[in-house]
DNA sequence: CCTATGTATTGACAAACATGATTTCAATAG
DNA sequence: CTATTGAAATCATGTTTGTCAATACATAGG
């Protein structure tokens, strides 16, 4: 897993050597790291984060119609980051009747979560 | 701090009344989400999360020619990601001679960490 | 000096993104 | 049925992003 990178105190090339031995980044580090960059990306911006910093806060499915009102935007612009979180997989929703409910999946954090600390 | 919603059963509106209690958002809320969502971005590209993820993994600093054959991409443009790194404030760097180190701050780190766990 | 090397910046460009206006869809009430 | 309401999808637009080629900058060695 560890990626060995050697940091000897590095001395001018003699011209035609490579700097540094190539090292290979393994492929799983990759697929892990493009998991976690997905997730980061789509908690990427101030109000997708207060999206699902809410719902968190909850525990619970809220209202649509409750969550548009929190910020300055409308009502299509709160959908369609909604559905950014969705497509992340980060939030699940659920429709009853004319009214849709979101939560937050909470496994879907937890790669992100252990790697970080 | 916690936003008290209610989740109680919806029905149609009478045709003028506002779907739901209008919720303030703290605006203290607010910057912090502003502040994670910040870091969250910068770590929302595979080849960032991979380049914090070798200098985590170094606990030191690690030379830029060392991290420039990880990835398949051009050096200009692996120091135009450890620059998005640099201002989100996530790694720092160190000029020895003619090579450039970068390393972790960890602190960066922290309120981010803390939030999604 | 001059040349070579490691790194950063600039310019350009396609792709992705955030947003709002408008439209579509689904479901409820009458 | 029709009208209305909540939510999602579509369209258009201006902005940001990731990438590389080319260039600039700084430093080390001769």
């Amino acid at each position: 897993m560890a990626v060995d990178l050697e940091l000897a105190p590095k001395t001018k090339r003699p011209a035609g050597e490579p700097c540094c031995e190539p090292v290979v980044y393994p492929d799983v580090a990759r697929e892990q790291a493009a998991r976690i960059a997905t997730i980061a990306k789509a908690l990427g911006d101030p109000i997708r984060l207060q999206l699902v910093d809410v719902l968190r806060k909850h525990a619970g499915k809220v209202c649509v119609c409750e969550l548009v009102p929190l910020f300055d935007l409308s009502q299509p612009t709160v959908s369609h980051h909604l559905k950014k979180l969705r497509e992340a997989g980060i939030v699940g929703s659920e429709r009853r009747g004319l009214w849709a409910y979101y939560y937050v999946i909470p496994e879907s954090l937890e790669e992100f979560s252990a790697w970080l600390s």
